[in-house]
DNA sequence: GCCAACGTTGGC
DNA sequence: GCCAACGTTGGC
């Protein structure tokens, strides 16, 4: 097994994704469940995802404008950051025209699907659970598309979502 | 569709 | 560096 850096506690995040665009089922269908978590462009996000998110870290994906919006399923962080090519794919709604391969900005992760929460796990149950107090998601006017998650509150969302607690 | 909250841009 | 104008996000 590769190793790489030193050893770190797994750290855990949330991915928002529209699901008209992007949608958890459609991270199931894909080639080994995994994708390139591709458009991030802002750089809050930007640097979470270059500098913090590590190989082997969770992911709850997010439905952002959905009805309701919900966590939607589970990950793994399966590839650590490298250059989003949609940054340079001037066909590409993400296309970046100040951005230059020889010196990329913006990163993207692989993540790869673990399980669907079934069902989901809409805001209003997240909002109702005194635990989750202090979750980036329920700030008022959070927007951040890439956000930590703290251990304490990934074990409450998985526990409530009925998901058995993982090595 | 509305609009609050936030991020980015650009004139100065 | 300030900040008004503008664009985007995302719940409702």
């Amino acid at each position: 097994m590769e190793r790489k850096g030193v050893d770190r506690r797994m750290a855990y995040w949330l991915f928002k994704t529209e699901p008209t665009s992007y949608s958890f089922a459609d991270l199931l269908a894909e080639p080994e469940r995994t994708t390139g978590w591709d458009g991030v462009r802002n750089y809050q996000a930007r640097n979470f995802l270059r500098d913090q998110v590590k190989r082997g870290d969770g992911v709850l994906v997010y439905h952002s404008n959905a009805d309701p919006p919900a966590i939607a399923g589970i990950a793994r962080v399966v590839r650590e950051a490298h250059p989003d090519p949609t940054a340079f794919d001037v066909e590409h709604h993400h296309h970046d025209p100040r951005s230059d391969p020889a010196a990329p900005q913006w990163f993207q992760v692989s993540i790869q699907a673990e399980q669907a929460l079934e069902p989901p796990l809409d805001l209003p149950t997240l909002r109702a659970m005194p635990e989750l107090e202090g979750l980036e998601l329920l700030r008022k006017g959070s927007r951040l598309s890439i956000q930590p998650v703290s251990s304490a509150h990934w074990k409450v969302i998985l526990k409530r979502a009925g998901v058995k607690p993982r090595k």
